[in-house]
DNA sequence: TCAAAAGTGTTGATGATACACCCATGC
DNA sequence: GCATGGGTGTATCATCAACACTTTTGA
C-alpha cells in the first residue's frame, strides 16, 4: 500500500570539480552521503533528525549548502569513499552505512555531467554534538530542508523516506542508542523518527518478540519512577541494508 | 525476519573498454541491466525466469558471458542507458525498469577500475521469445547461473532476490501478463517466480482486496472447465520502484 | 456424466491495537 | 502518599492459511 512509483532520474552530489568544459564528453563520478543523527536542540524538546551540510566554495552553487561528498578515488570502493567523507566532515565513523541510490540526470549540475552515488549513514547522538560546528560545516534539521545545491533537497527527502521505511522492518534504530539502553530510550528513537507516539506496552512486546535485544541485570535509576531495566542489542543481529553482501561473504541468502 | 546484512562491495558490469592502463587513475562508469522474462522451455513445463546474456568479445573475460551493458553516454540519463542497452540486446522496451545497485569494488575488473550502475527490468513473455537468439546473445535460466564474467553471477543472484522480494509488496507481476488476464494467469506468474504454489482462493481474495485489478465482462474459454473472467490492471496503479520520482513529479510522498 | 478449473464460504490461528491495571521509585 | 513512568495482562479486531463446497464448461 505504501508503495509508490518508479523512475530514477534525479542526480546528485556536486563533486567539487573544475568545469572542464573542454572535453565535454566526460562523465564525472562522485560519492555523497546523507548523515543522520538524533539531537535535541533544547533540553526538554523532543529529539529530531539532523544532518551536516558543507558550504560550497566553488562554482557551481558557490556559497550554497550541499551534502558532503567528493569524487571517487581510484583506490577506494564506494562505501569507503562515503565513510571517508563522513569522517572528514564529522570526525566520526558511521554506526550504519548503506547505499541509497545513484543519481544521474543530465542536468543536475549546470556545466558538468556528474553521476553521484549517494549513501546514507547513522552516527551516534552524543558524538555528533561534540563535533560541533566547524567552519563551512553546519548541522541542520533534516526535515523541511530547502535551498540546497544541486538536487540535494530531493536526495535528503528520499533518504529520510528510506530511513523511516527501514525503521519498520529492520534494526537500524539500534544504531542510535548506546550499548546499554532502556526500552523507553529505544522507543524514543522510533518516535522521533516516525514523528508519532508508540504504545509502550506494545512496543515492548514487539521488540522482545523480535529477539534482537538481551536483558541485562542493570537498571537505570534517577527518574522519579520505577527504575528501567537496561538492555543491549544481541551481537549476532545484523542491520539489514538489503544490499548484496560484500565479497568475503556469500551472496544474498537465496532461501525464502 | 527475512532481512539480511549490509555492506555493498561487489562491483559489476564490465563495460567493454580498452584497458587504458596508461592513465590508471581513471574510474570508468558503466550501466548494466538484468533483464527478466518468463518463458517455458517445453510445452507443459512450468514457466521459469530467463535472462539474456551477451558474449564478451574483448578482454577481460573475452569469450565469457556477461550482462548486457556498456559505458554511460554523456547525453543520456541512467535509466535511458539501461533501456537503450535492453533494446539493443532484445529489440524490446521494458515493461518495468528499476535501479538495482551500484557496484564499485576495486578489483571487480582485472585491469580497469569500473563502477557499474545496474538496473533490472521485466519484459513481456511472448515478445521475448520472438527475439530468439542472435549471435552473441543467449537466453538462459536465471537461477543457478555460474561462470559469468566479472561479478555478474552475484549481481544476477541479487537481482533475483530483489524481484522475489518485490513480488510480495508491489505490483511488478502485472508487467509479466498481457493487458487482459485471468487470475490463474496472474497467479502463475507469482508461482513461477516464487517457486511455490499459491492457494487459488486466497490469491483471488488478496488481489481483489488490493484494488489493483478491474473485472471485465470478457471470459477466457477453451479450457475444459468453466470459463475464467478476464481482468485488467487499473490504469492508476503504479509499480513502485522505491526510487525517488523523476524531476517532473514531486519528491517521494512524505506522509505517514 | 465426469474431470478440472473457476469461484464462494467458513473456520481457526495469529498478530496487532487499545487500554486497564499493578509495580517501584523520587519527592 | 502521590505522581510518574516501568512493566504485565487481556479483550477486541483484522488478516491470513487451510480447505470444504458449489458452478460451469469440454469432452
Amino acid at each position: 500500500m505504501t508503495s509508490t512509483s518508479p523512475r530514477p532520474g534525479t542526480d546528485t552530489s556536486g563533486a567539487g570539480r573544475t568545469p572542464r568544459t573542454g572535453d565535454s564528453a566526460t562523465v564525472q563520478l562522485a560519492v555523497s552521503t546523507v548523515i543522520f543523527t538524533l539531537h535535541r536542540a533544547e533540553a526538554g524538546e523532543a529529539p529530531r533528525l539532523w544532518i551536516p551540510l558543507v558550504r560550497r566554495i566553488r562554482e557551481p552553487f558557490k556559497g550554497l549548502w550541499a551534502l558532503p561528498g567528493g569524487p571517487l578515488l581510484p583506490d577506494e570502493d564506494l562505501a569507503s569513499s562515503a565513510a571517508r567523507t563522513l569522517a572528514a566532515t564529522t570526525g566520526l565513523s558511521p554506526r550504519y552505512l548503506e547505499q541509497l541510490y545513484a543519481f544521474g540526470a543530465i542536468d543536475r549540475s549546470p556545466d558538468d555531467r556528474v553521476v553521484s552515488i549517494v549513501y546514507w549513514a547513522l552516527v551516534g547522538p552524543d558524538e555528533a554534538v561534540r563535533t560541533a560546528e566547524r567552519e563551512n560545516v553546519r548541522w541542520v534539521p533534516a526535515d523541511a530542508l530547502t535551498g540546497l545545491a544541486f538536487d540535494h533537497d530531493r536526495i535528503v527527502a528520499y533518504a529520510l523516506w528510506r530511513l523511516r521505511s527501514k525503521l519498520e522492518y529492520s534494526q537500524v534504530a539500534h544504531a542510535l542508542v548506546g550499548e546499554l539502553f532502556t526500552l523507553a530510550e529505544l522507543r524514543s528513537v522510533y518516535e522521533s523518527i516516525l514523528g508519532s507516539p508508540l504504545d509502550p506496552a506494545n512496543f515492548r512486546r514487539h521488540v522482545e518478540a523480535s529477539g534482537v535485544i538481551e536483558a541485562t541485570e542493570q537498571y537505570r535509576t534517577g527518574g522519579r519512577h520505577r527504575p528501567a531495566r537496561l538492555y543491549r542489542t544481541r551481537r549476532d543481529v545484523r542491520m539489514a541494508d538489503d544490499g548484496p553482501l560484500s565479497e568475503g561473504q556469500g551472496p544474498r541468502p537465496s532461501g525464502s
